[in-house]
DNA sequence: CGGGCCCGCTTGTGATCACAAAGCGGTATG
DNA sequence: CATACCGCTTTGTGATCACAAGCGGGCCCG
């Protein structure tokens, strides 16, 4: 047999899936976004079968919308709607959390840090995207440490669907200063602060929402 | 313009999802349990096209698995996936009843008193599937006073892939007694009781984790 | 009699086509 | 000048087909 297992099957529904959903997580795509099954094939190159089945996926996932016509877009949420997925936020982040953190060695400290000091320059360089992106990074490394996929799912989904307003909503932020309540979570963990570490996310997570009342 | 919406489209995918999605949900079928497209196909008088899509997306829900080879079938849960699957319905759904309780009027109470009649009758008959379904009908009963869809939607989305194993669990059961933490949840709910009724809720949701130890 | 191999059938994937409906533009009319 | 109508164009839906891979059962050999 091989050494390598090569890969078995770079599926086309596949790939297109897993770009469209880094494009549509990472805030790449405003609220309200029109998309077509024919321009999805042809930025991918592929026919609009593979196109409809991860668009097909993505709706199941929240992270598209389709009108009763069966329009495809991105979601513009209701306020209503962010409150409850950042109360779905702070319920699952602060359990991967504590579930992380008899298992947060120094190691995984030391690399939250450097995902942090990325986040600092991307707030720094106003960069909406990358501000996302390595903001997720940050949050995704601490929770792998939970060994729980099925939580650690959930969370990704919300955050797939809030991608395109937390876009709209930090691409007009004015602040400057690295996140503190990034820090916060970084000092509970090497306390062994339990309480502390979920006051921290949870403060973190629901952050953003004050952003709301603009 | 019409008086009556009438039903815009009775599209096929959308009717075999529905259909898929409450065979598996209630525990029609058990885990481990084959489909494949051109017999869905059959069953439901659809080509492969829709099967595809419906199959899509329960996939995309977790509630159908795919083999490395596209094999489709219903899940087969490890333990520490209904342990996670259980947490999160403990997170979520304590939530849920949480927010409902403050809009909890006599009526829903009497309603819910009802439902949890056809429960006792269902365990008494030793009826798995109709025991899920009454069940599920209880707590949704409850959570739809929460007026939080996107946190009922989660909750919906780890019943549907517990609802195999759900089956088989309380296939094996051997309890003719209705449930009792039900009763507690409606006391506490009469009550106006908040930290009683999150205490029912857990209660009865991880209540089924005892099984595992068989 | 048991085990390994091979062929055939079934399976999912992707492409293409016909079709109906919804959107969007221009045009004509008040 | 505003508005309603009408046609064309674009869109999603569903069916069908060709294809490759995988699983399973039967056959052959030891």
């Amino acid at each position: 047999m091989t050494a390598r297992p090569v890969d078995p099957a770079p599926l086309a529904h596949d790939r297109v899936y897993r770009q469209l959903r880094s494009r549509i997580m990472y805030g790449d795509l405003p609220p309200g976004h029109p998309l077509t099954l024919r321009g999805i094939g042809r930025d991918y190159d592929v026919s609009m079968t593979p196109a409809r089945e991860s668009v097909r996926r993505l709706v199941a996932e929240g992270a598209l919308t389709m009108s009763n016509s069966g329009r495809i877009s991105t979601p513009e949420l209701s306020n209503e709607r962010i409150e409850e997925l950042a109360a779905l936020r702070a319920l699952i982040e602060v359990e991967l959390a504590s579930r992380a953190l008899p298992r947060a060695h120094l190691a995984l400290i030391e690399r939250l840090q450097n995902i942090n000091a990325k986040v600092g320059e991307a707030v720094a360089q106003r960069d909406a995207v990358s501000y996302i992106r390595t903001n997720l990074e940050f949050h995704r490394t601490l929770y792998l440490r939970a060994q729980a996929p099925a939580m650690l799912a959930m969370a990704e989904t919300v955050w797939l669907q809030m991608g395109p307003t937390m876009r709209a909503l930090y691409g007009r932020l004015r602040r400057t200063e690295p996140p503190q309540f990034h820090r916060l979570i970084i000092a509970a963990l090497r306390a062994g602060d339990e309480p502390g570490l979920r006051l921290a996310v949870r403060s973190d997570v629901t952050q953003g929402l004050r952003m709301l009342a603009s």
